[in-house]
DNA sequence: TATATTTTATGATATTTGTCATGTTACATA
DNA sequence: TATGTAACATGACAAATATCATAAAATATA
């Protein structure tokens, strides 16, 4: 098992402000694990004792709604951190974290990080400071999802993931996410999903091959209507 | 100038965890002011350069979407405080802050709270707390956004409002919104939230007196479909 | 009090989005 | 390779919501 004082993933968190004594302390008491593709991390309502920190791969964190639907709250992706809001709170999860690619993720047990956010400041700063950046974040989605036809949506949802992810050697989106992920990013039916990219690729924003997509005009998609 | 060590509304916030000394100083660079209802506290894209603690009144936190249309993030309510993520970030605000009615709001330097913050580890923990708790209120209202329809969201939203502000002598929802305001809470079109209450109204869920509203049947209105 | 202005209300209609049905394509696996 | 399964796609229709128009009621202001 790998060391977090030589793990590269940490200078992307809150991890990277721990001391050189405190790393060796949270390395030493943390698991690594593998998770499969579709693999549930942990679930809505759990107590997480704990917050992991993703080395590989890509994970989406989802809400189930009343009715049933699954909604995209947001994606955690490599050097992110999950849980803390529950570390912090001490409460369950309010997230369900699956894998929607094959991952790596690094596990450290809520005592031994507890004790950081206590004595370290920089520690504790950091954490703050995503806390607030996550609330912006969130603040900003829930304006957009209240606002902007699920067309606008969709169309921002891709810049953000050509942006975020970058495209593969053939110019598709490198990361892969499905039609259903997309809608339940966006907070529509599949279908509509389906149906607005079908329409994306008629108006030629975008190209497709198989369930790969490719922005072909990432002005005019940023523009629509 | 009242003085923030006689101030009740203190123990609703982070505040409260400050010690006699640092409260002192607070209060000793504290400036307070009289808001009148409409007036704007801040706007979103302002640099606050502190932190504001409403002793009186109510406000909405909204944000512009790039459609022009105002969306209401959240209401600050007595004893809230605003601000707390520009003073973290240190970046400008994301919300403009405008009052629903007559308020005492109670402004705190940045350079004055930044001190605590970084010293006085009940108060930074206090902080990250509530900090915790926006995120996730704030990443259930997304997949409400998302998920449920207008008719839901208002219904919530009348039930939210008789929870928090309670009802008046006569039964009434004791803080008074404009229809706007309940259009731009929910994320609708002034004339839907209209039609809705009116239909609530037939429905025999609600009844209105001029723009007041009385809740008649909440078992009802939390099971809108 | 009279008048202007804002807020609330409602009809008519267009647009957006969801749902159900059905077919097609891609992909995994026996 | 054959076959089953899941993902993708599209049509037809229903429901939800927005928009525009207009009027009534409430409220502010002269």
């Amino acid at each position: 098992m790998s060391k977090c004082e030589q793990c590269i993933v940490r200078q992307f968190n809150s991890l990277k402000t721990l001391t050189k004594e405190e790393l060796v302390r949270v390395s030493a008491c943390k698991t690594s694990s593998v998770i499969k593709k579709g693999d549930i991390i942990f679930r809505e309502g759990e107590s997480l004792n704990g917050i992991y920190c993703v080395r590989e791969g890509v994970c989406k964190l989802t809400k189930l709604s009343d009715n049933g639907k699954e909604q995209v709250v947001k994606l955690a992706i490599k050097g992110g951190m999950m849980g803390q809001r529950s570390l912090v709170s001490g409460e369950i999860s309010n997230l369900t974290a699956v894998a929607i690619n094959d991952m790596q993720i690094c596990f450290i047990p809520r005592q031994e990080i507890v004790r950081d956010l206590q004595k370290n400041v920089n520690f504790s700063m950091d954490i703050l400071k995503r806390m607030a950046q996550d609330l912006k974040t969130s603040e900003d989605s829930l304006v957009n999802m209240a606002q902007k036809t699920v067309k606008q949506r969709l169309a921002q949802t891709l810049i953000y993931v050509q942006t975020t992810f970058d495209i593969d050697q053939d110019g598709y989106l490198a990361l892969n996410l499905s039609r259903d992920d997309y809608a339940s990013i966006v907070g529509t039916a599949t279908e509509s999903a389906i149906r607005i990219l079908s329409q994306f690729k008629k108006e030629g924003l975008i190209s497709t091959k198989g369930k790969q997509i490719k922005i072909e005009n990432l002005q005019d998609l940023s523009r629509v209507e």
